[in-house]
DNA sequence: TTCGTCAAGTGACTCAAGGTCATTTGGTCG
DNA sequence: CGACCAAATGACCTTGAGTCACTTGACGAA
């Protein structure tokens, strides 16, 4: 447990967090320390402890910033989910004349290409974030991204002359669905890699991430567009 | 932890399951416990304290049948699982000409429709389940899933005349992502639940899923028709 | 029928990890 | 500079999965 980058922030900082702006950066501290021994491992393996001691602190304190573990692994998604969609806005905007249905698919699922560590959480959100969350905690989250999800999806419907009113946000259920699956089949515990390595005729049942969503969001909108 | 009907079927076994017969009927004593359990509260919420208790067992007993909670769900799981695609298999071979894409989708939709249970484990699987299992127990499993999607795939291929070769297959890969993400968003935890009906304007984040489902897979067969 | 054997069954115990809280202490302000 | 108080601490609590030394019922042999 060697000193990370995050916990020399964290010596930087006063070794009590008075004002709102050092709260806040304590917290980020946590959320960076928690992010990265989840992408080095697995929300089980995660231990909070861990999380503590890599950003130099009490256990206790990392429960006066998270009342939960999921608490704190639900603001984990939401950073990323958010920024996420901030981006995709970002691209949808930049260009506003009429799109295809394979430059949307492209475009989205490139976009999620480097984003493993969101779309694992994701596909952690309801089977086990929401598990052990108060509904105080989960309000905002799914306010945030009801928003997220409007804006995207009139973006979205504003691109695809084919779509009918409200498919742009049905366009993104589709996708987190997929997103959530697919993830799950592509992101195999290391024993499901050991038995799919071991066997290789158990090939077909790998799946590369974007590659698979890429098709399945083409084919999708396909079928949108041959009404 | 009254008396339970498979509590009683345990009492009609000797206390001691010598043959293997009798094994196997109180493994299946075990499994049909733990689903009861699961069918009304979630997976954490299971103890197998609370599986032994039901079955008229002690808790070393049930670990003497499946090496980990997670083993036992799994075997819960394929049991459900291996079900479904029998009967999918029988509904596939009942009618020998050609489908069209609605049809297969309403067949496959309506086929999950009372299967809530299969659908949650299923989107328990890569979270969950594989995280405690050896390779060994997971091998035959995915043997099985292999087996029966290649089976599947290519019923589906002989109903549906636009598909390609090693199509059927990936629109069983497809469907499972739906599954497990659609599951996931319409079966939410009680705290989310509350969330969205204390709050009416979040009701676009509510999902249907056989609704969803039948949608997104006609979308899809839709957009391979179409090519 | 009885008895010896041994695997099935048992439950008190261990262990790990999330979460709590009485106590300590550093920063701020009068 | 000292009092105050919220931030920080870590020993402790709780819960639940999993273990194992010991008990006991089923069955075959005599």
């Amino acid at each position: 447990m060697a000193s990370t980058s995050a916990a020399k922030a964290n010596r930087a900082l006063p070794q009590r967090a008075r004002k709102d702006e050092d709260k806040e950066a304590r917290r980020r501290l946590i959320l960076d320390e928690a992010l990265a021994l989840y992408q080095a491992t697995s929300y089980a393996e995660v231990k909070m402890a861990d999380v503590a001691g890599r950003a130099m602190l009490a256990k206790g304190t990392v429960f006066l910033y998270f009342p939960t573990k999921e608490a704190l692994f639900l603001a984990l998604l939401e950073d990323l989910l958010f920024a996420w969609f901030a981006r995709l806005d970002g691209l949808l905007a930049e260009d506003t004349s009429a799109w295809t249905g394979p430059r949307l698919a492209r475009t989205v699922a490139e976009s999620l290409e480097g984003e493993e560590t969101l779309t694992r959480l994701l596909a952690l959100l309801q089977t086990v974030l929401e598990q052990n969350v108060t509904a105080e905690q989960l309000r905002p989250f799914k306010e945030r991204l009801l928003a997220a999800l409007l804006r995207a999806g009139t973006l979205v419907e504003q691109r695809l002359p084919f779509l009918r009113d409200g498919e742009g946000p049905r366009f993104f259920i589709h996708l987190h669905a997929l997103v959530t699956g697919l993830r799950q089949m592509a992101d195999v515990a290391p024993v499901a890699r050991e038995v799919l390595e071991a066997l290789p005729h158990l090939a077909p049942l790998r799946v590369d991430f974007t590659a698979e969503l890429t098709t399945a969001l083409t084919t999708l909108l396909r079928g949108l567009e041959s009404r």
